[in-house]
DNA sequence: GAGGTAAGCTATCAGTGATAAGTGACGAGT
DNA sequence: ACTCGTCACTTATCACTGATAGCTTACCTC
């Protein structure tokens, strides 16, 4: 399915952990390029140069990889959130800035978004998601609640449980990244509008009424 | 993974469709048991007690199959929320019930739900959905939409643009739902509780400022 | 130069969805 | 009552998947 290129050179004793690299960008732009369910050992191999069992001495089976390709996506998310202090939560604007990041990451980066809240993994019942997946889509979720709480304990907004009111706002975002993600020829409304107006939607229910912005 | 009963007996002349609907009950059962992915044709058949090729002469694959399950399953949906009329959204308290209602069988029909709204399939870039599962999340949209379009068409809500209130509402109902579905071991605040909270803060963000709910 | 070992190979496994080709029982037609 | 078509179903097999066993080879150290 995808095109297999020419072998790569042995790599040199020592240097064994340059191939983990190569593997790891690899996977990285094919699953981006054709979706993690399309893409299997063997692609990421051939993109590589290398046969497909090398990989087990890199990651202990596909799913090893593919958390850590999930990982990596995530800290860049960590990285684009840190600026946002908790401090500098300080009412509608940074929330609705805040919000903006996220939406924007999920739609930038929609193989880790996917693999981090959508994904089930479920071959038997038994077996659990990475717990490394799951670890990254709660410290997501914990720095929008840490701001959060931020806000309330400030009396910024409505009162109310702050944990309570994350999960449902989280839930708000998540429900139009993923949807955007999932439905992509769905008959959606120009994505910007439909973004602010859902962020705005996402306010109304977090701020006290008189910061309602009016409609129309 | 999933045992395999004993020989069905050959059905008679004529009776063929009986064993289509075998299948169909069958694969339902297992779907909600183990989920959509844990369950291979060679499980469906075994569960029939038939030789798992059978299968190709009712469906012409797996996701023909998957397609008609998720059909059946949405009918239901459809005959739950069509004592719902056009006319009976009045109001507020009538949007929540409209709205209970799917986030309800979305929880209690998973499997249906993720394939409609959840499941992307791609094997190749270019091998699209299964039109009819798009059709049935697509139809359930509609519907939402349409008594929507009555709300605010009576002027009881925020005057705006009824599609973009549709999408960006559902997108909210489909946040909680999906997030529940795919993070059931996440330490979630009490189900019912978030949920209504929930559905008040979809409201909230539809109707005049007057009529949102105090919190506390 | 020799040997140990890191780095990578081929061969092969069981499981998946899917197809080809054959078997056999049943019931209509004479 | 016998034929014979065809419906219901079978076994055998395919290409592909993730994964493992075990061998080979090239490099680096001594």
């Amino acid at each position: 399915m995808i095109p297999v290129e020419g072998r790569s050179t042995r790599k040199p004793r020592g240097r064994g952990n340059e191939r983990r690299e190569e593997i790891l960008n690899a996977a990285l732009r094919l699953f981006s390029q054709s979706g993690v369910t399309a893409v299997s050992t063997r692609d990421i191999a051939g993109a590589v140069g290398i046969s497909q069992p090398v990989l087990y001495t890199h990651f202990r089976n596909r799913d090893d990889l593919l958390a850590e390709v999930t990982e990596r996506a995530f800290s860049e998310l960590e990285q684009r959130v840190s600026p946002f202090s908790i401090d500098a939560m300080t009412g509608r604007a940074a929330f609705l800035r805040f919000c903006r990041i996220y939406v924007d990451f999920g739609l930038e980066q929609p193989d880790a978004y996917r693999m981090a809240f959508m994904l089930e993994k479920r071959k038997s019942r038994l077996e659990a998601l990475d717990p490394r997946i799951l670890a990254a889509g709660l410290k997501t979720f914990q720095r929008f609640e840490e701001r959060l709480a931020r806000l309330v304990s400030r009396g910024l907004t409505r009162p109310g449980d702050a944990r309570l009111l994350a999960q449902t706002l989280w839930a708000g975002l998540h429900g139009l990244v993923s949807l955007l993600l999932a439905r992509q020829d769905f008959p959606w409304a120009d994505r910007e509008t439909l973004i602010t107006r859902h962020l705005d939607m996402l306010a109304d229910g977090l701020f006290q009424p008189e910061d309602v912005t009016p409609r129309r």
